[in-house]
DNA sequence: TTTTTATTGGGAGGGATTATTGTTAATGAC
DNA sequence: GTCATTAACAATAATCCCTCCCAATAAAAA
């Protein structure tokens, strides 16, 4: 039975996280974004937030990142990129592929393609000590 | 007071709705008649679309209908017959009485009438899922 | 033609619908 | 237990359709 997709509204609080979220590179928490947002909307609820980035996560203007017994952490850039998460300090850090260790990987990902389905993008988490800890 | 009826113009405007809305059974909503004529008259106003749609139906040019919820749609086909709504992908059809289920219909309405009232003509809409939705 | 006035375009406004909110409580992972 | 996340629900507000407004236009009458 096709399902009636319900629209969603633009609401200030969708646009005031979204906002917070690109400005900054640091990936932040849930929590951290309700404490930024709140400066703006002092009686904004922390659901609201959480909701909102599920949402933001729904239509792809956000990344979610989960790591057992961590707390989940959100990303505003949807440009394809990768991640390095410190297994010691559990900094989350952006991950460039200047160093040509991507095209590679892309290359790969072109062979996987065949005529039923196509790999369009990819996601790459990495997992490691950083230069601070090491 | 007797009301004085005024006389009705017969403007481009309105034979371009008529128009469009005679040339297509798929009983469409003011927007996308608006949208058809658009194509003949770009600077045509919605506001017009709506003020003539309601004047072909004073005139018994056209036939409403309004479902809570939903937009109206407009038939040109002033013919009786019955429509069938599907509620769930809300499409609006057409549905003739070659099954001879309007026939016991019919015969059910001629025994209503009575000296002091007649059924002279009906209009059924069904709702349920359509063969899509199912 | 000129006059009369119904109708138009376009934006603003209103009522109805319903997605979203704030709050508190519940859940569930560790 | 603790703490991050989600559910429940009544209140709120975003959005959708449609209608109103009014100066400008154009159909019909004179």
């Amino acid at each position: 039975m096709a399902t009636v997709e319900k629209k969603s509204r633009n609401t200030r609080q969708q646009k005031l996280i979204l906002q917070a979220l690109r400005q900054t590179d640091r990936h932040p928490t849930a929590e951290e974004l309700y404490e930024k947002v709140r400066e703006a909307m002092p009686r904004i609820s922390l659901a609201t937030v959480y909701r909102n980035l599920m949402k933001l996560e729904r239509l792809g203007q956000a990344q979610v990142f989960k790591a057992p017994g961590e707390k989940r952490r959100y990303d505003g850039n949807v440009r394809t990129h990768a991640h390095f998460r410190c297994r010691n300090c559990k900094r989350f850090f952006d991950f460039d592929g200047s160093n040509g260790v991507f095209g590679s990987l892309e290359r790969e990902l072109g062979q996987w393609s065949r005529e039923d389905f196509e790999v369009e993008d990819y996601r790459l988490e990495l997992i490691g000590l950083c230069g601070d800890c090491r």
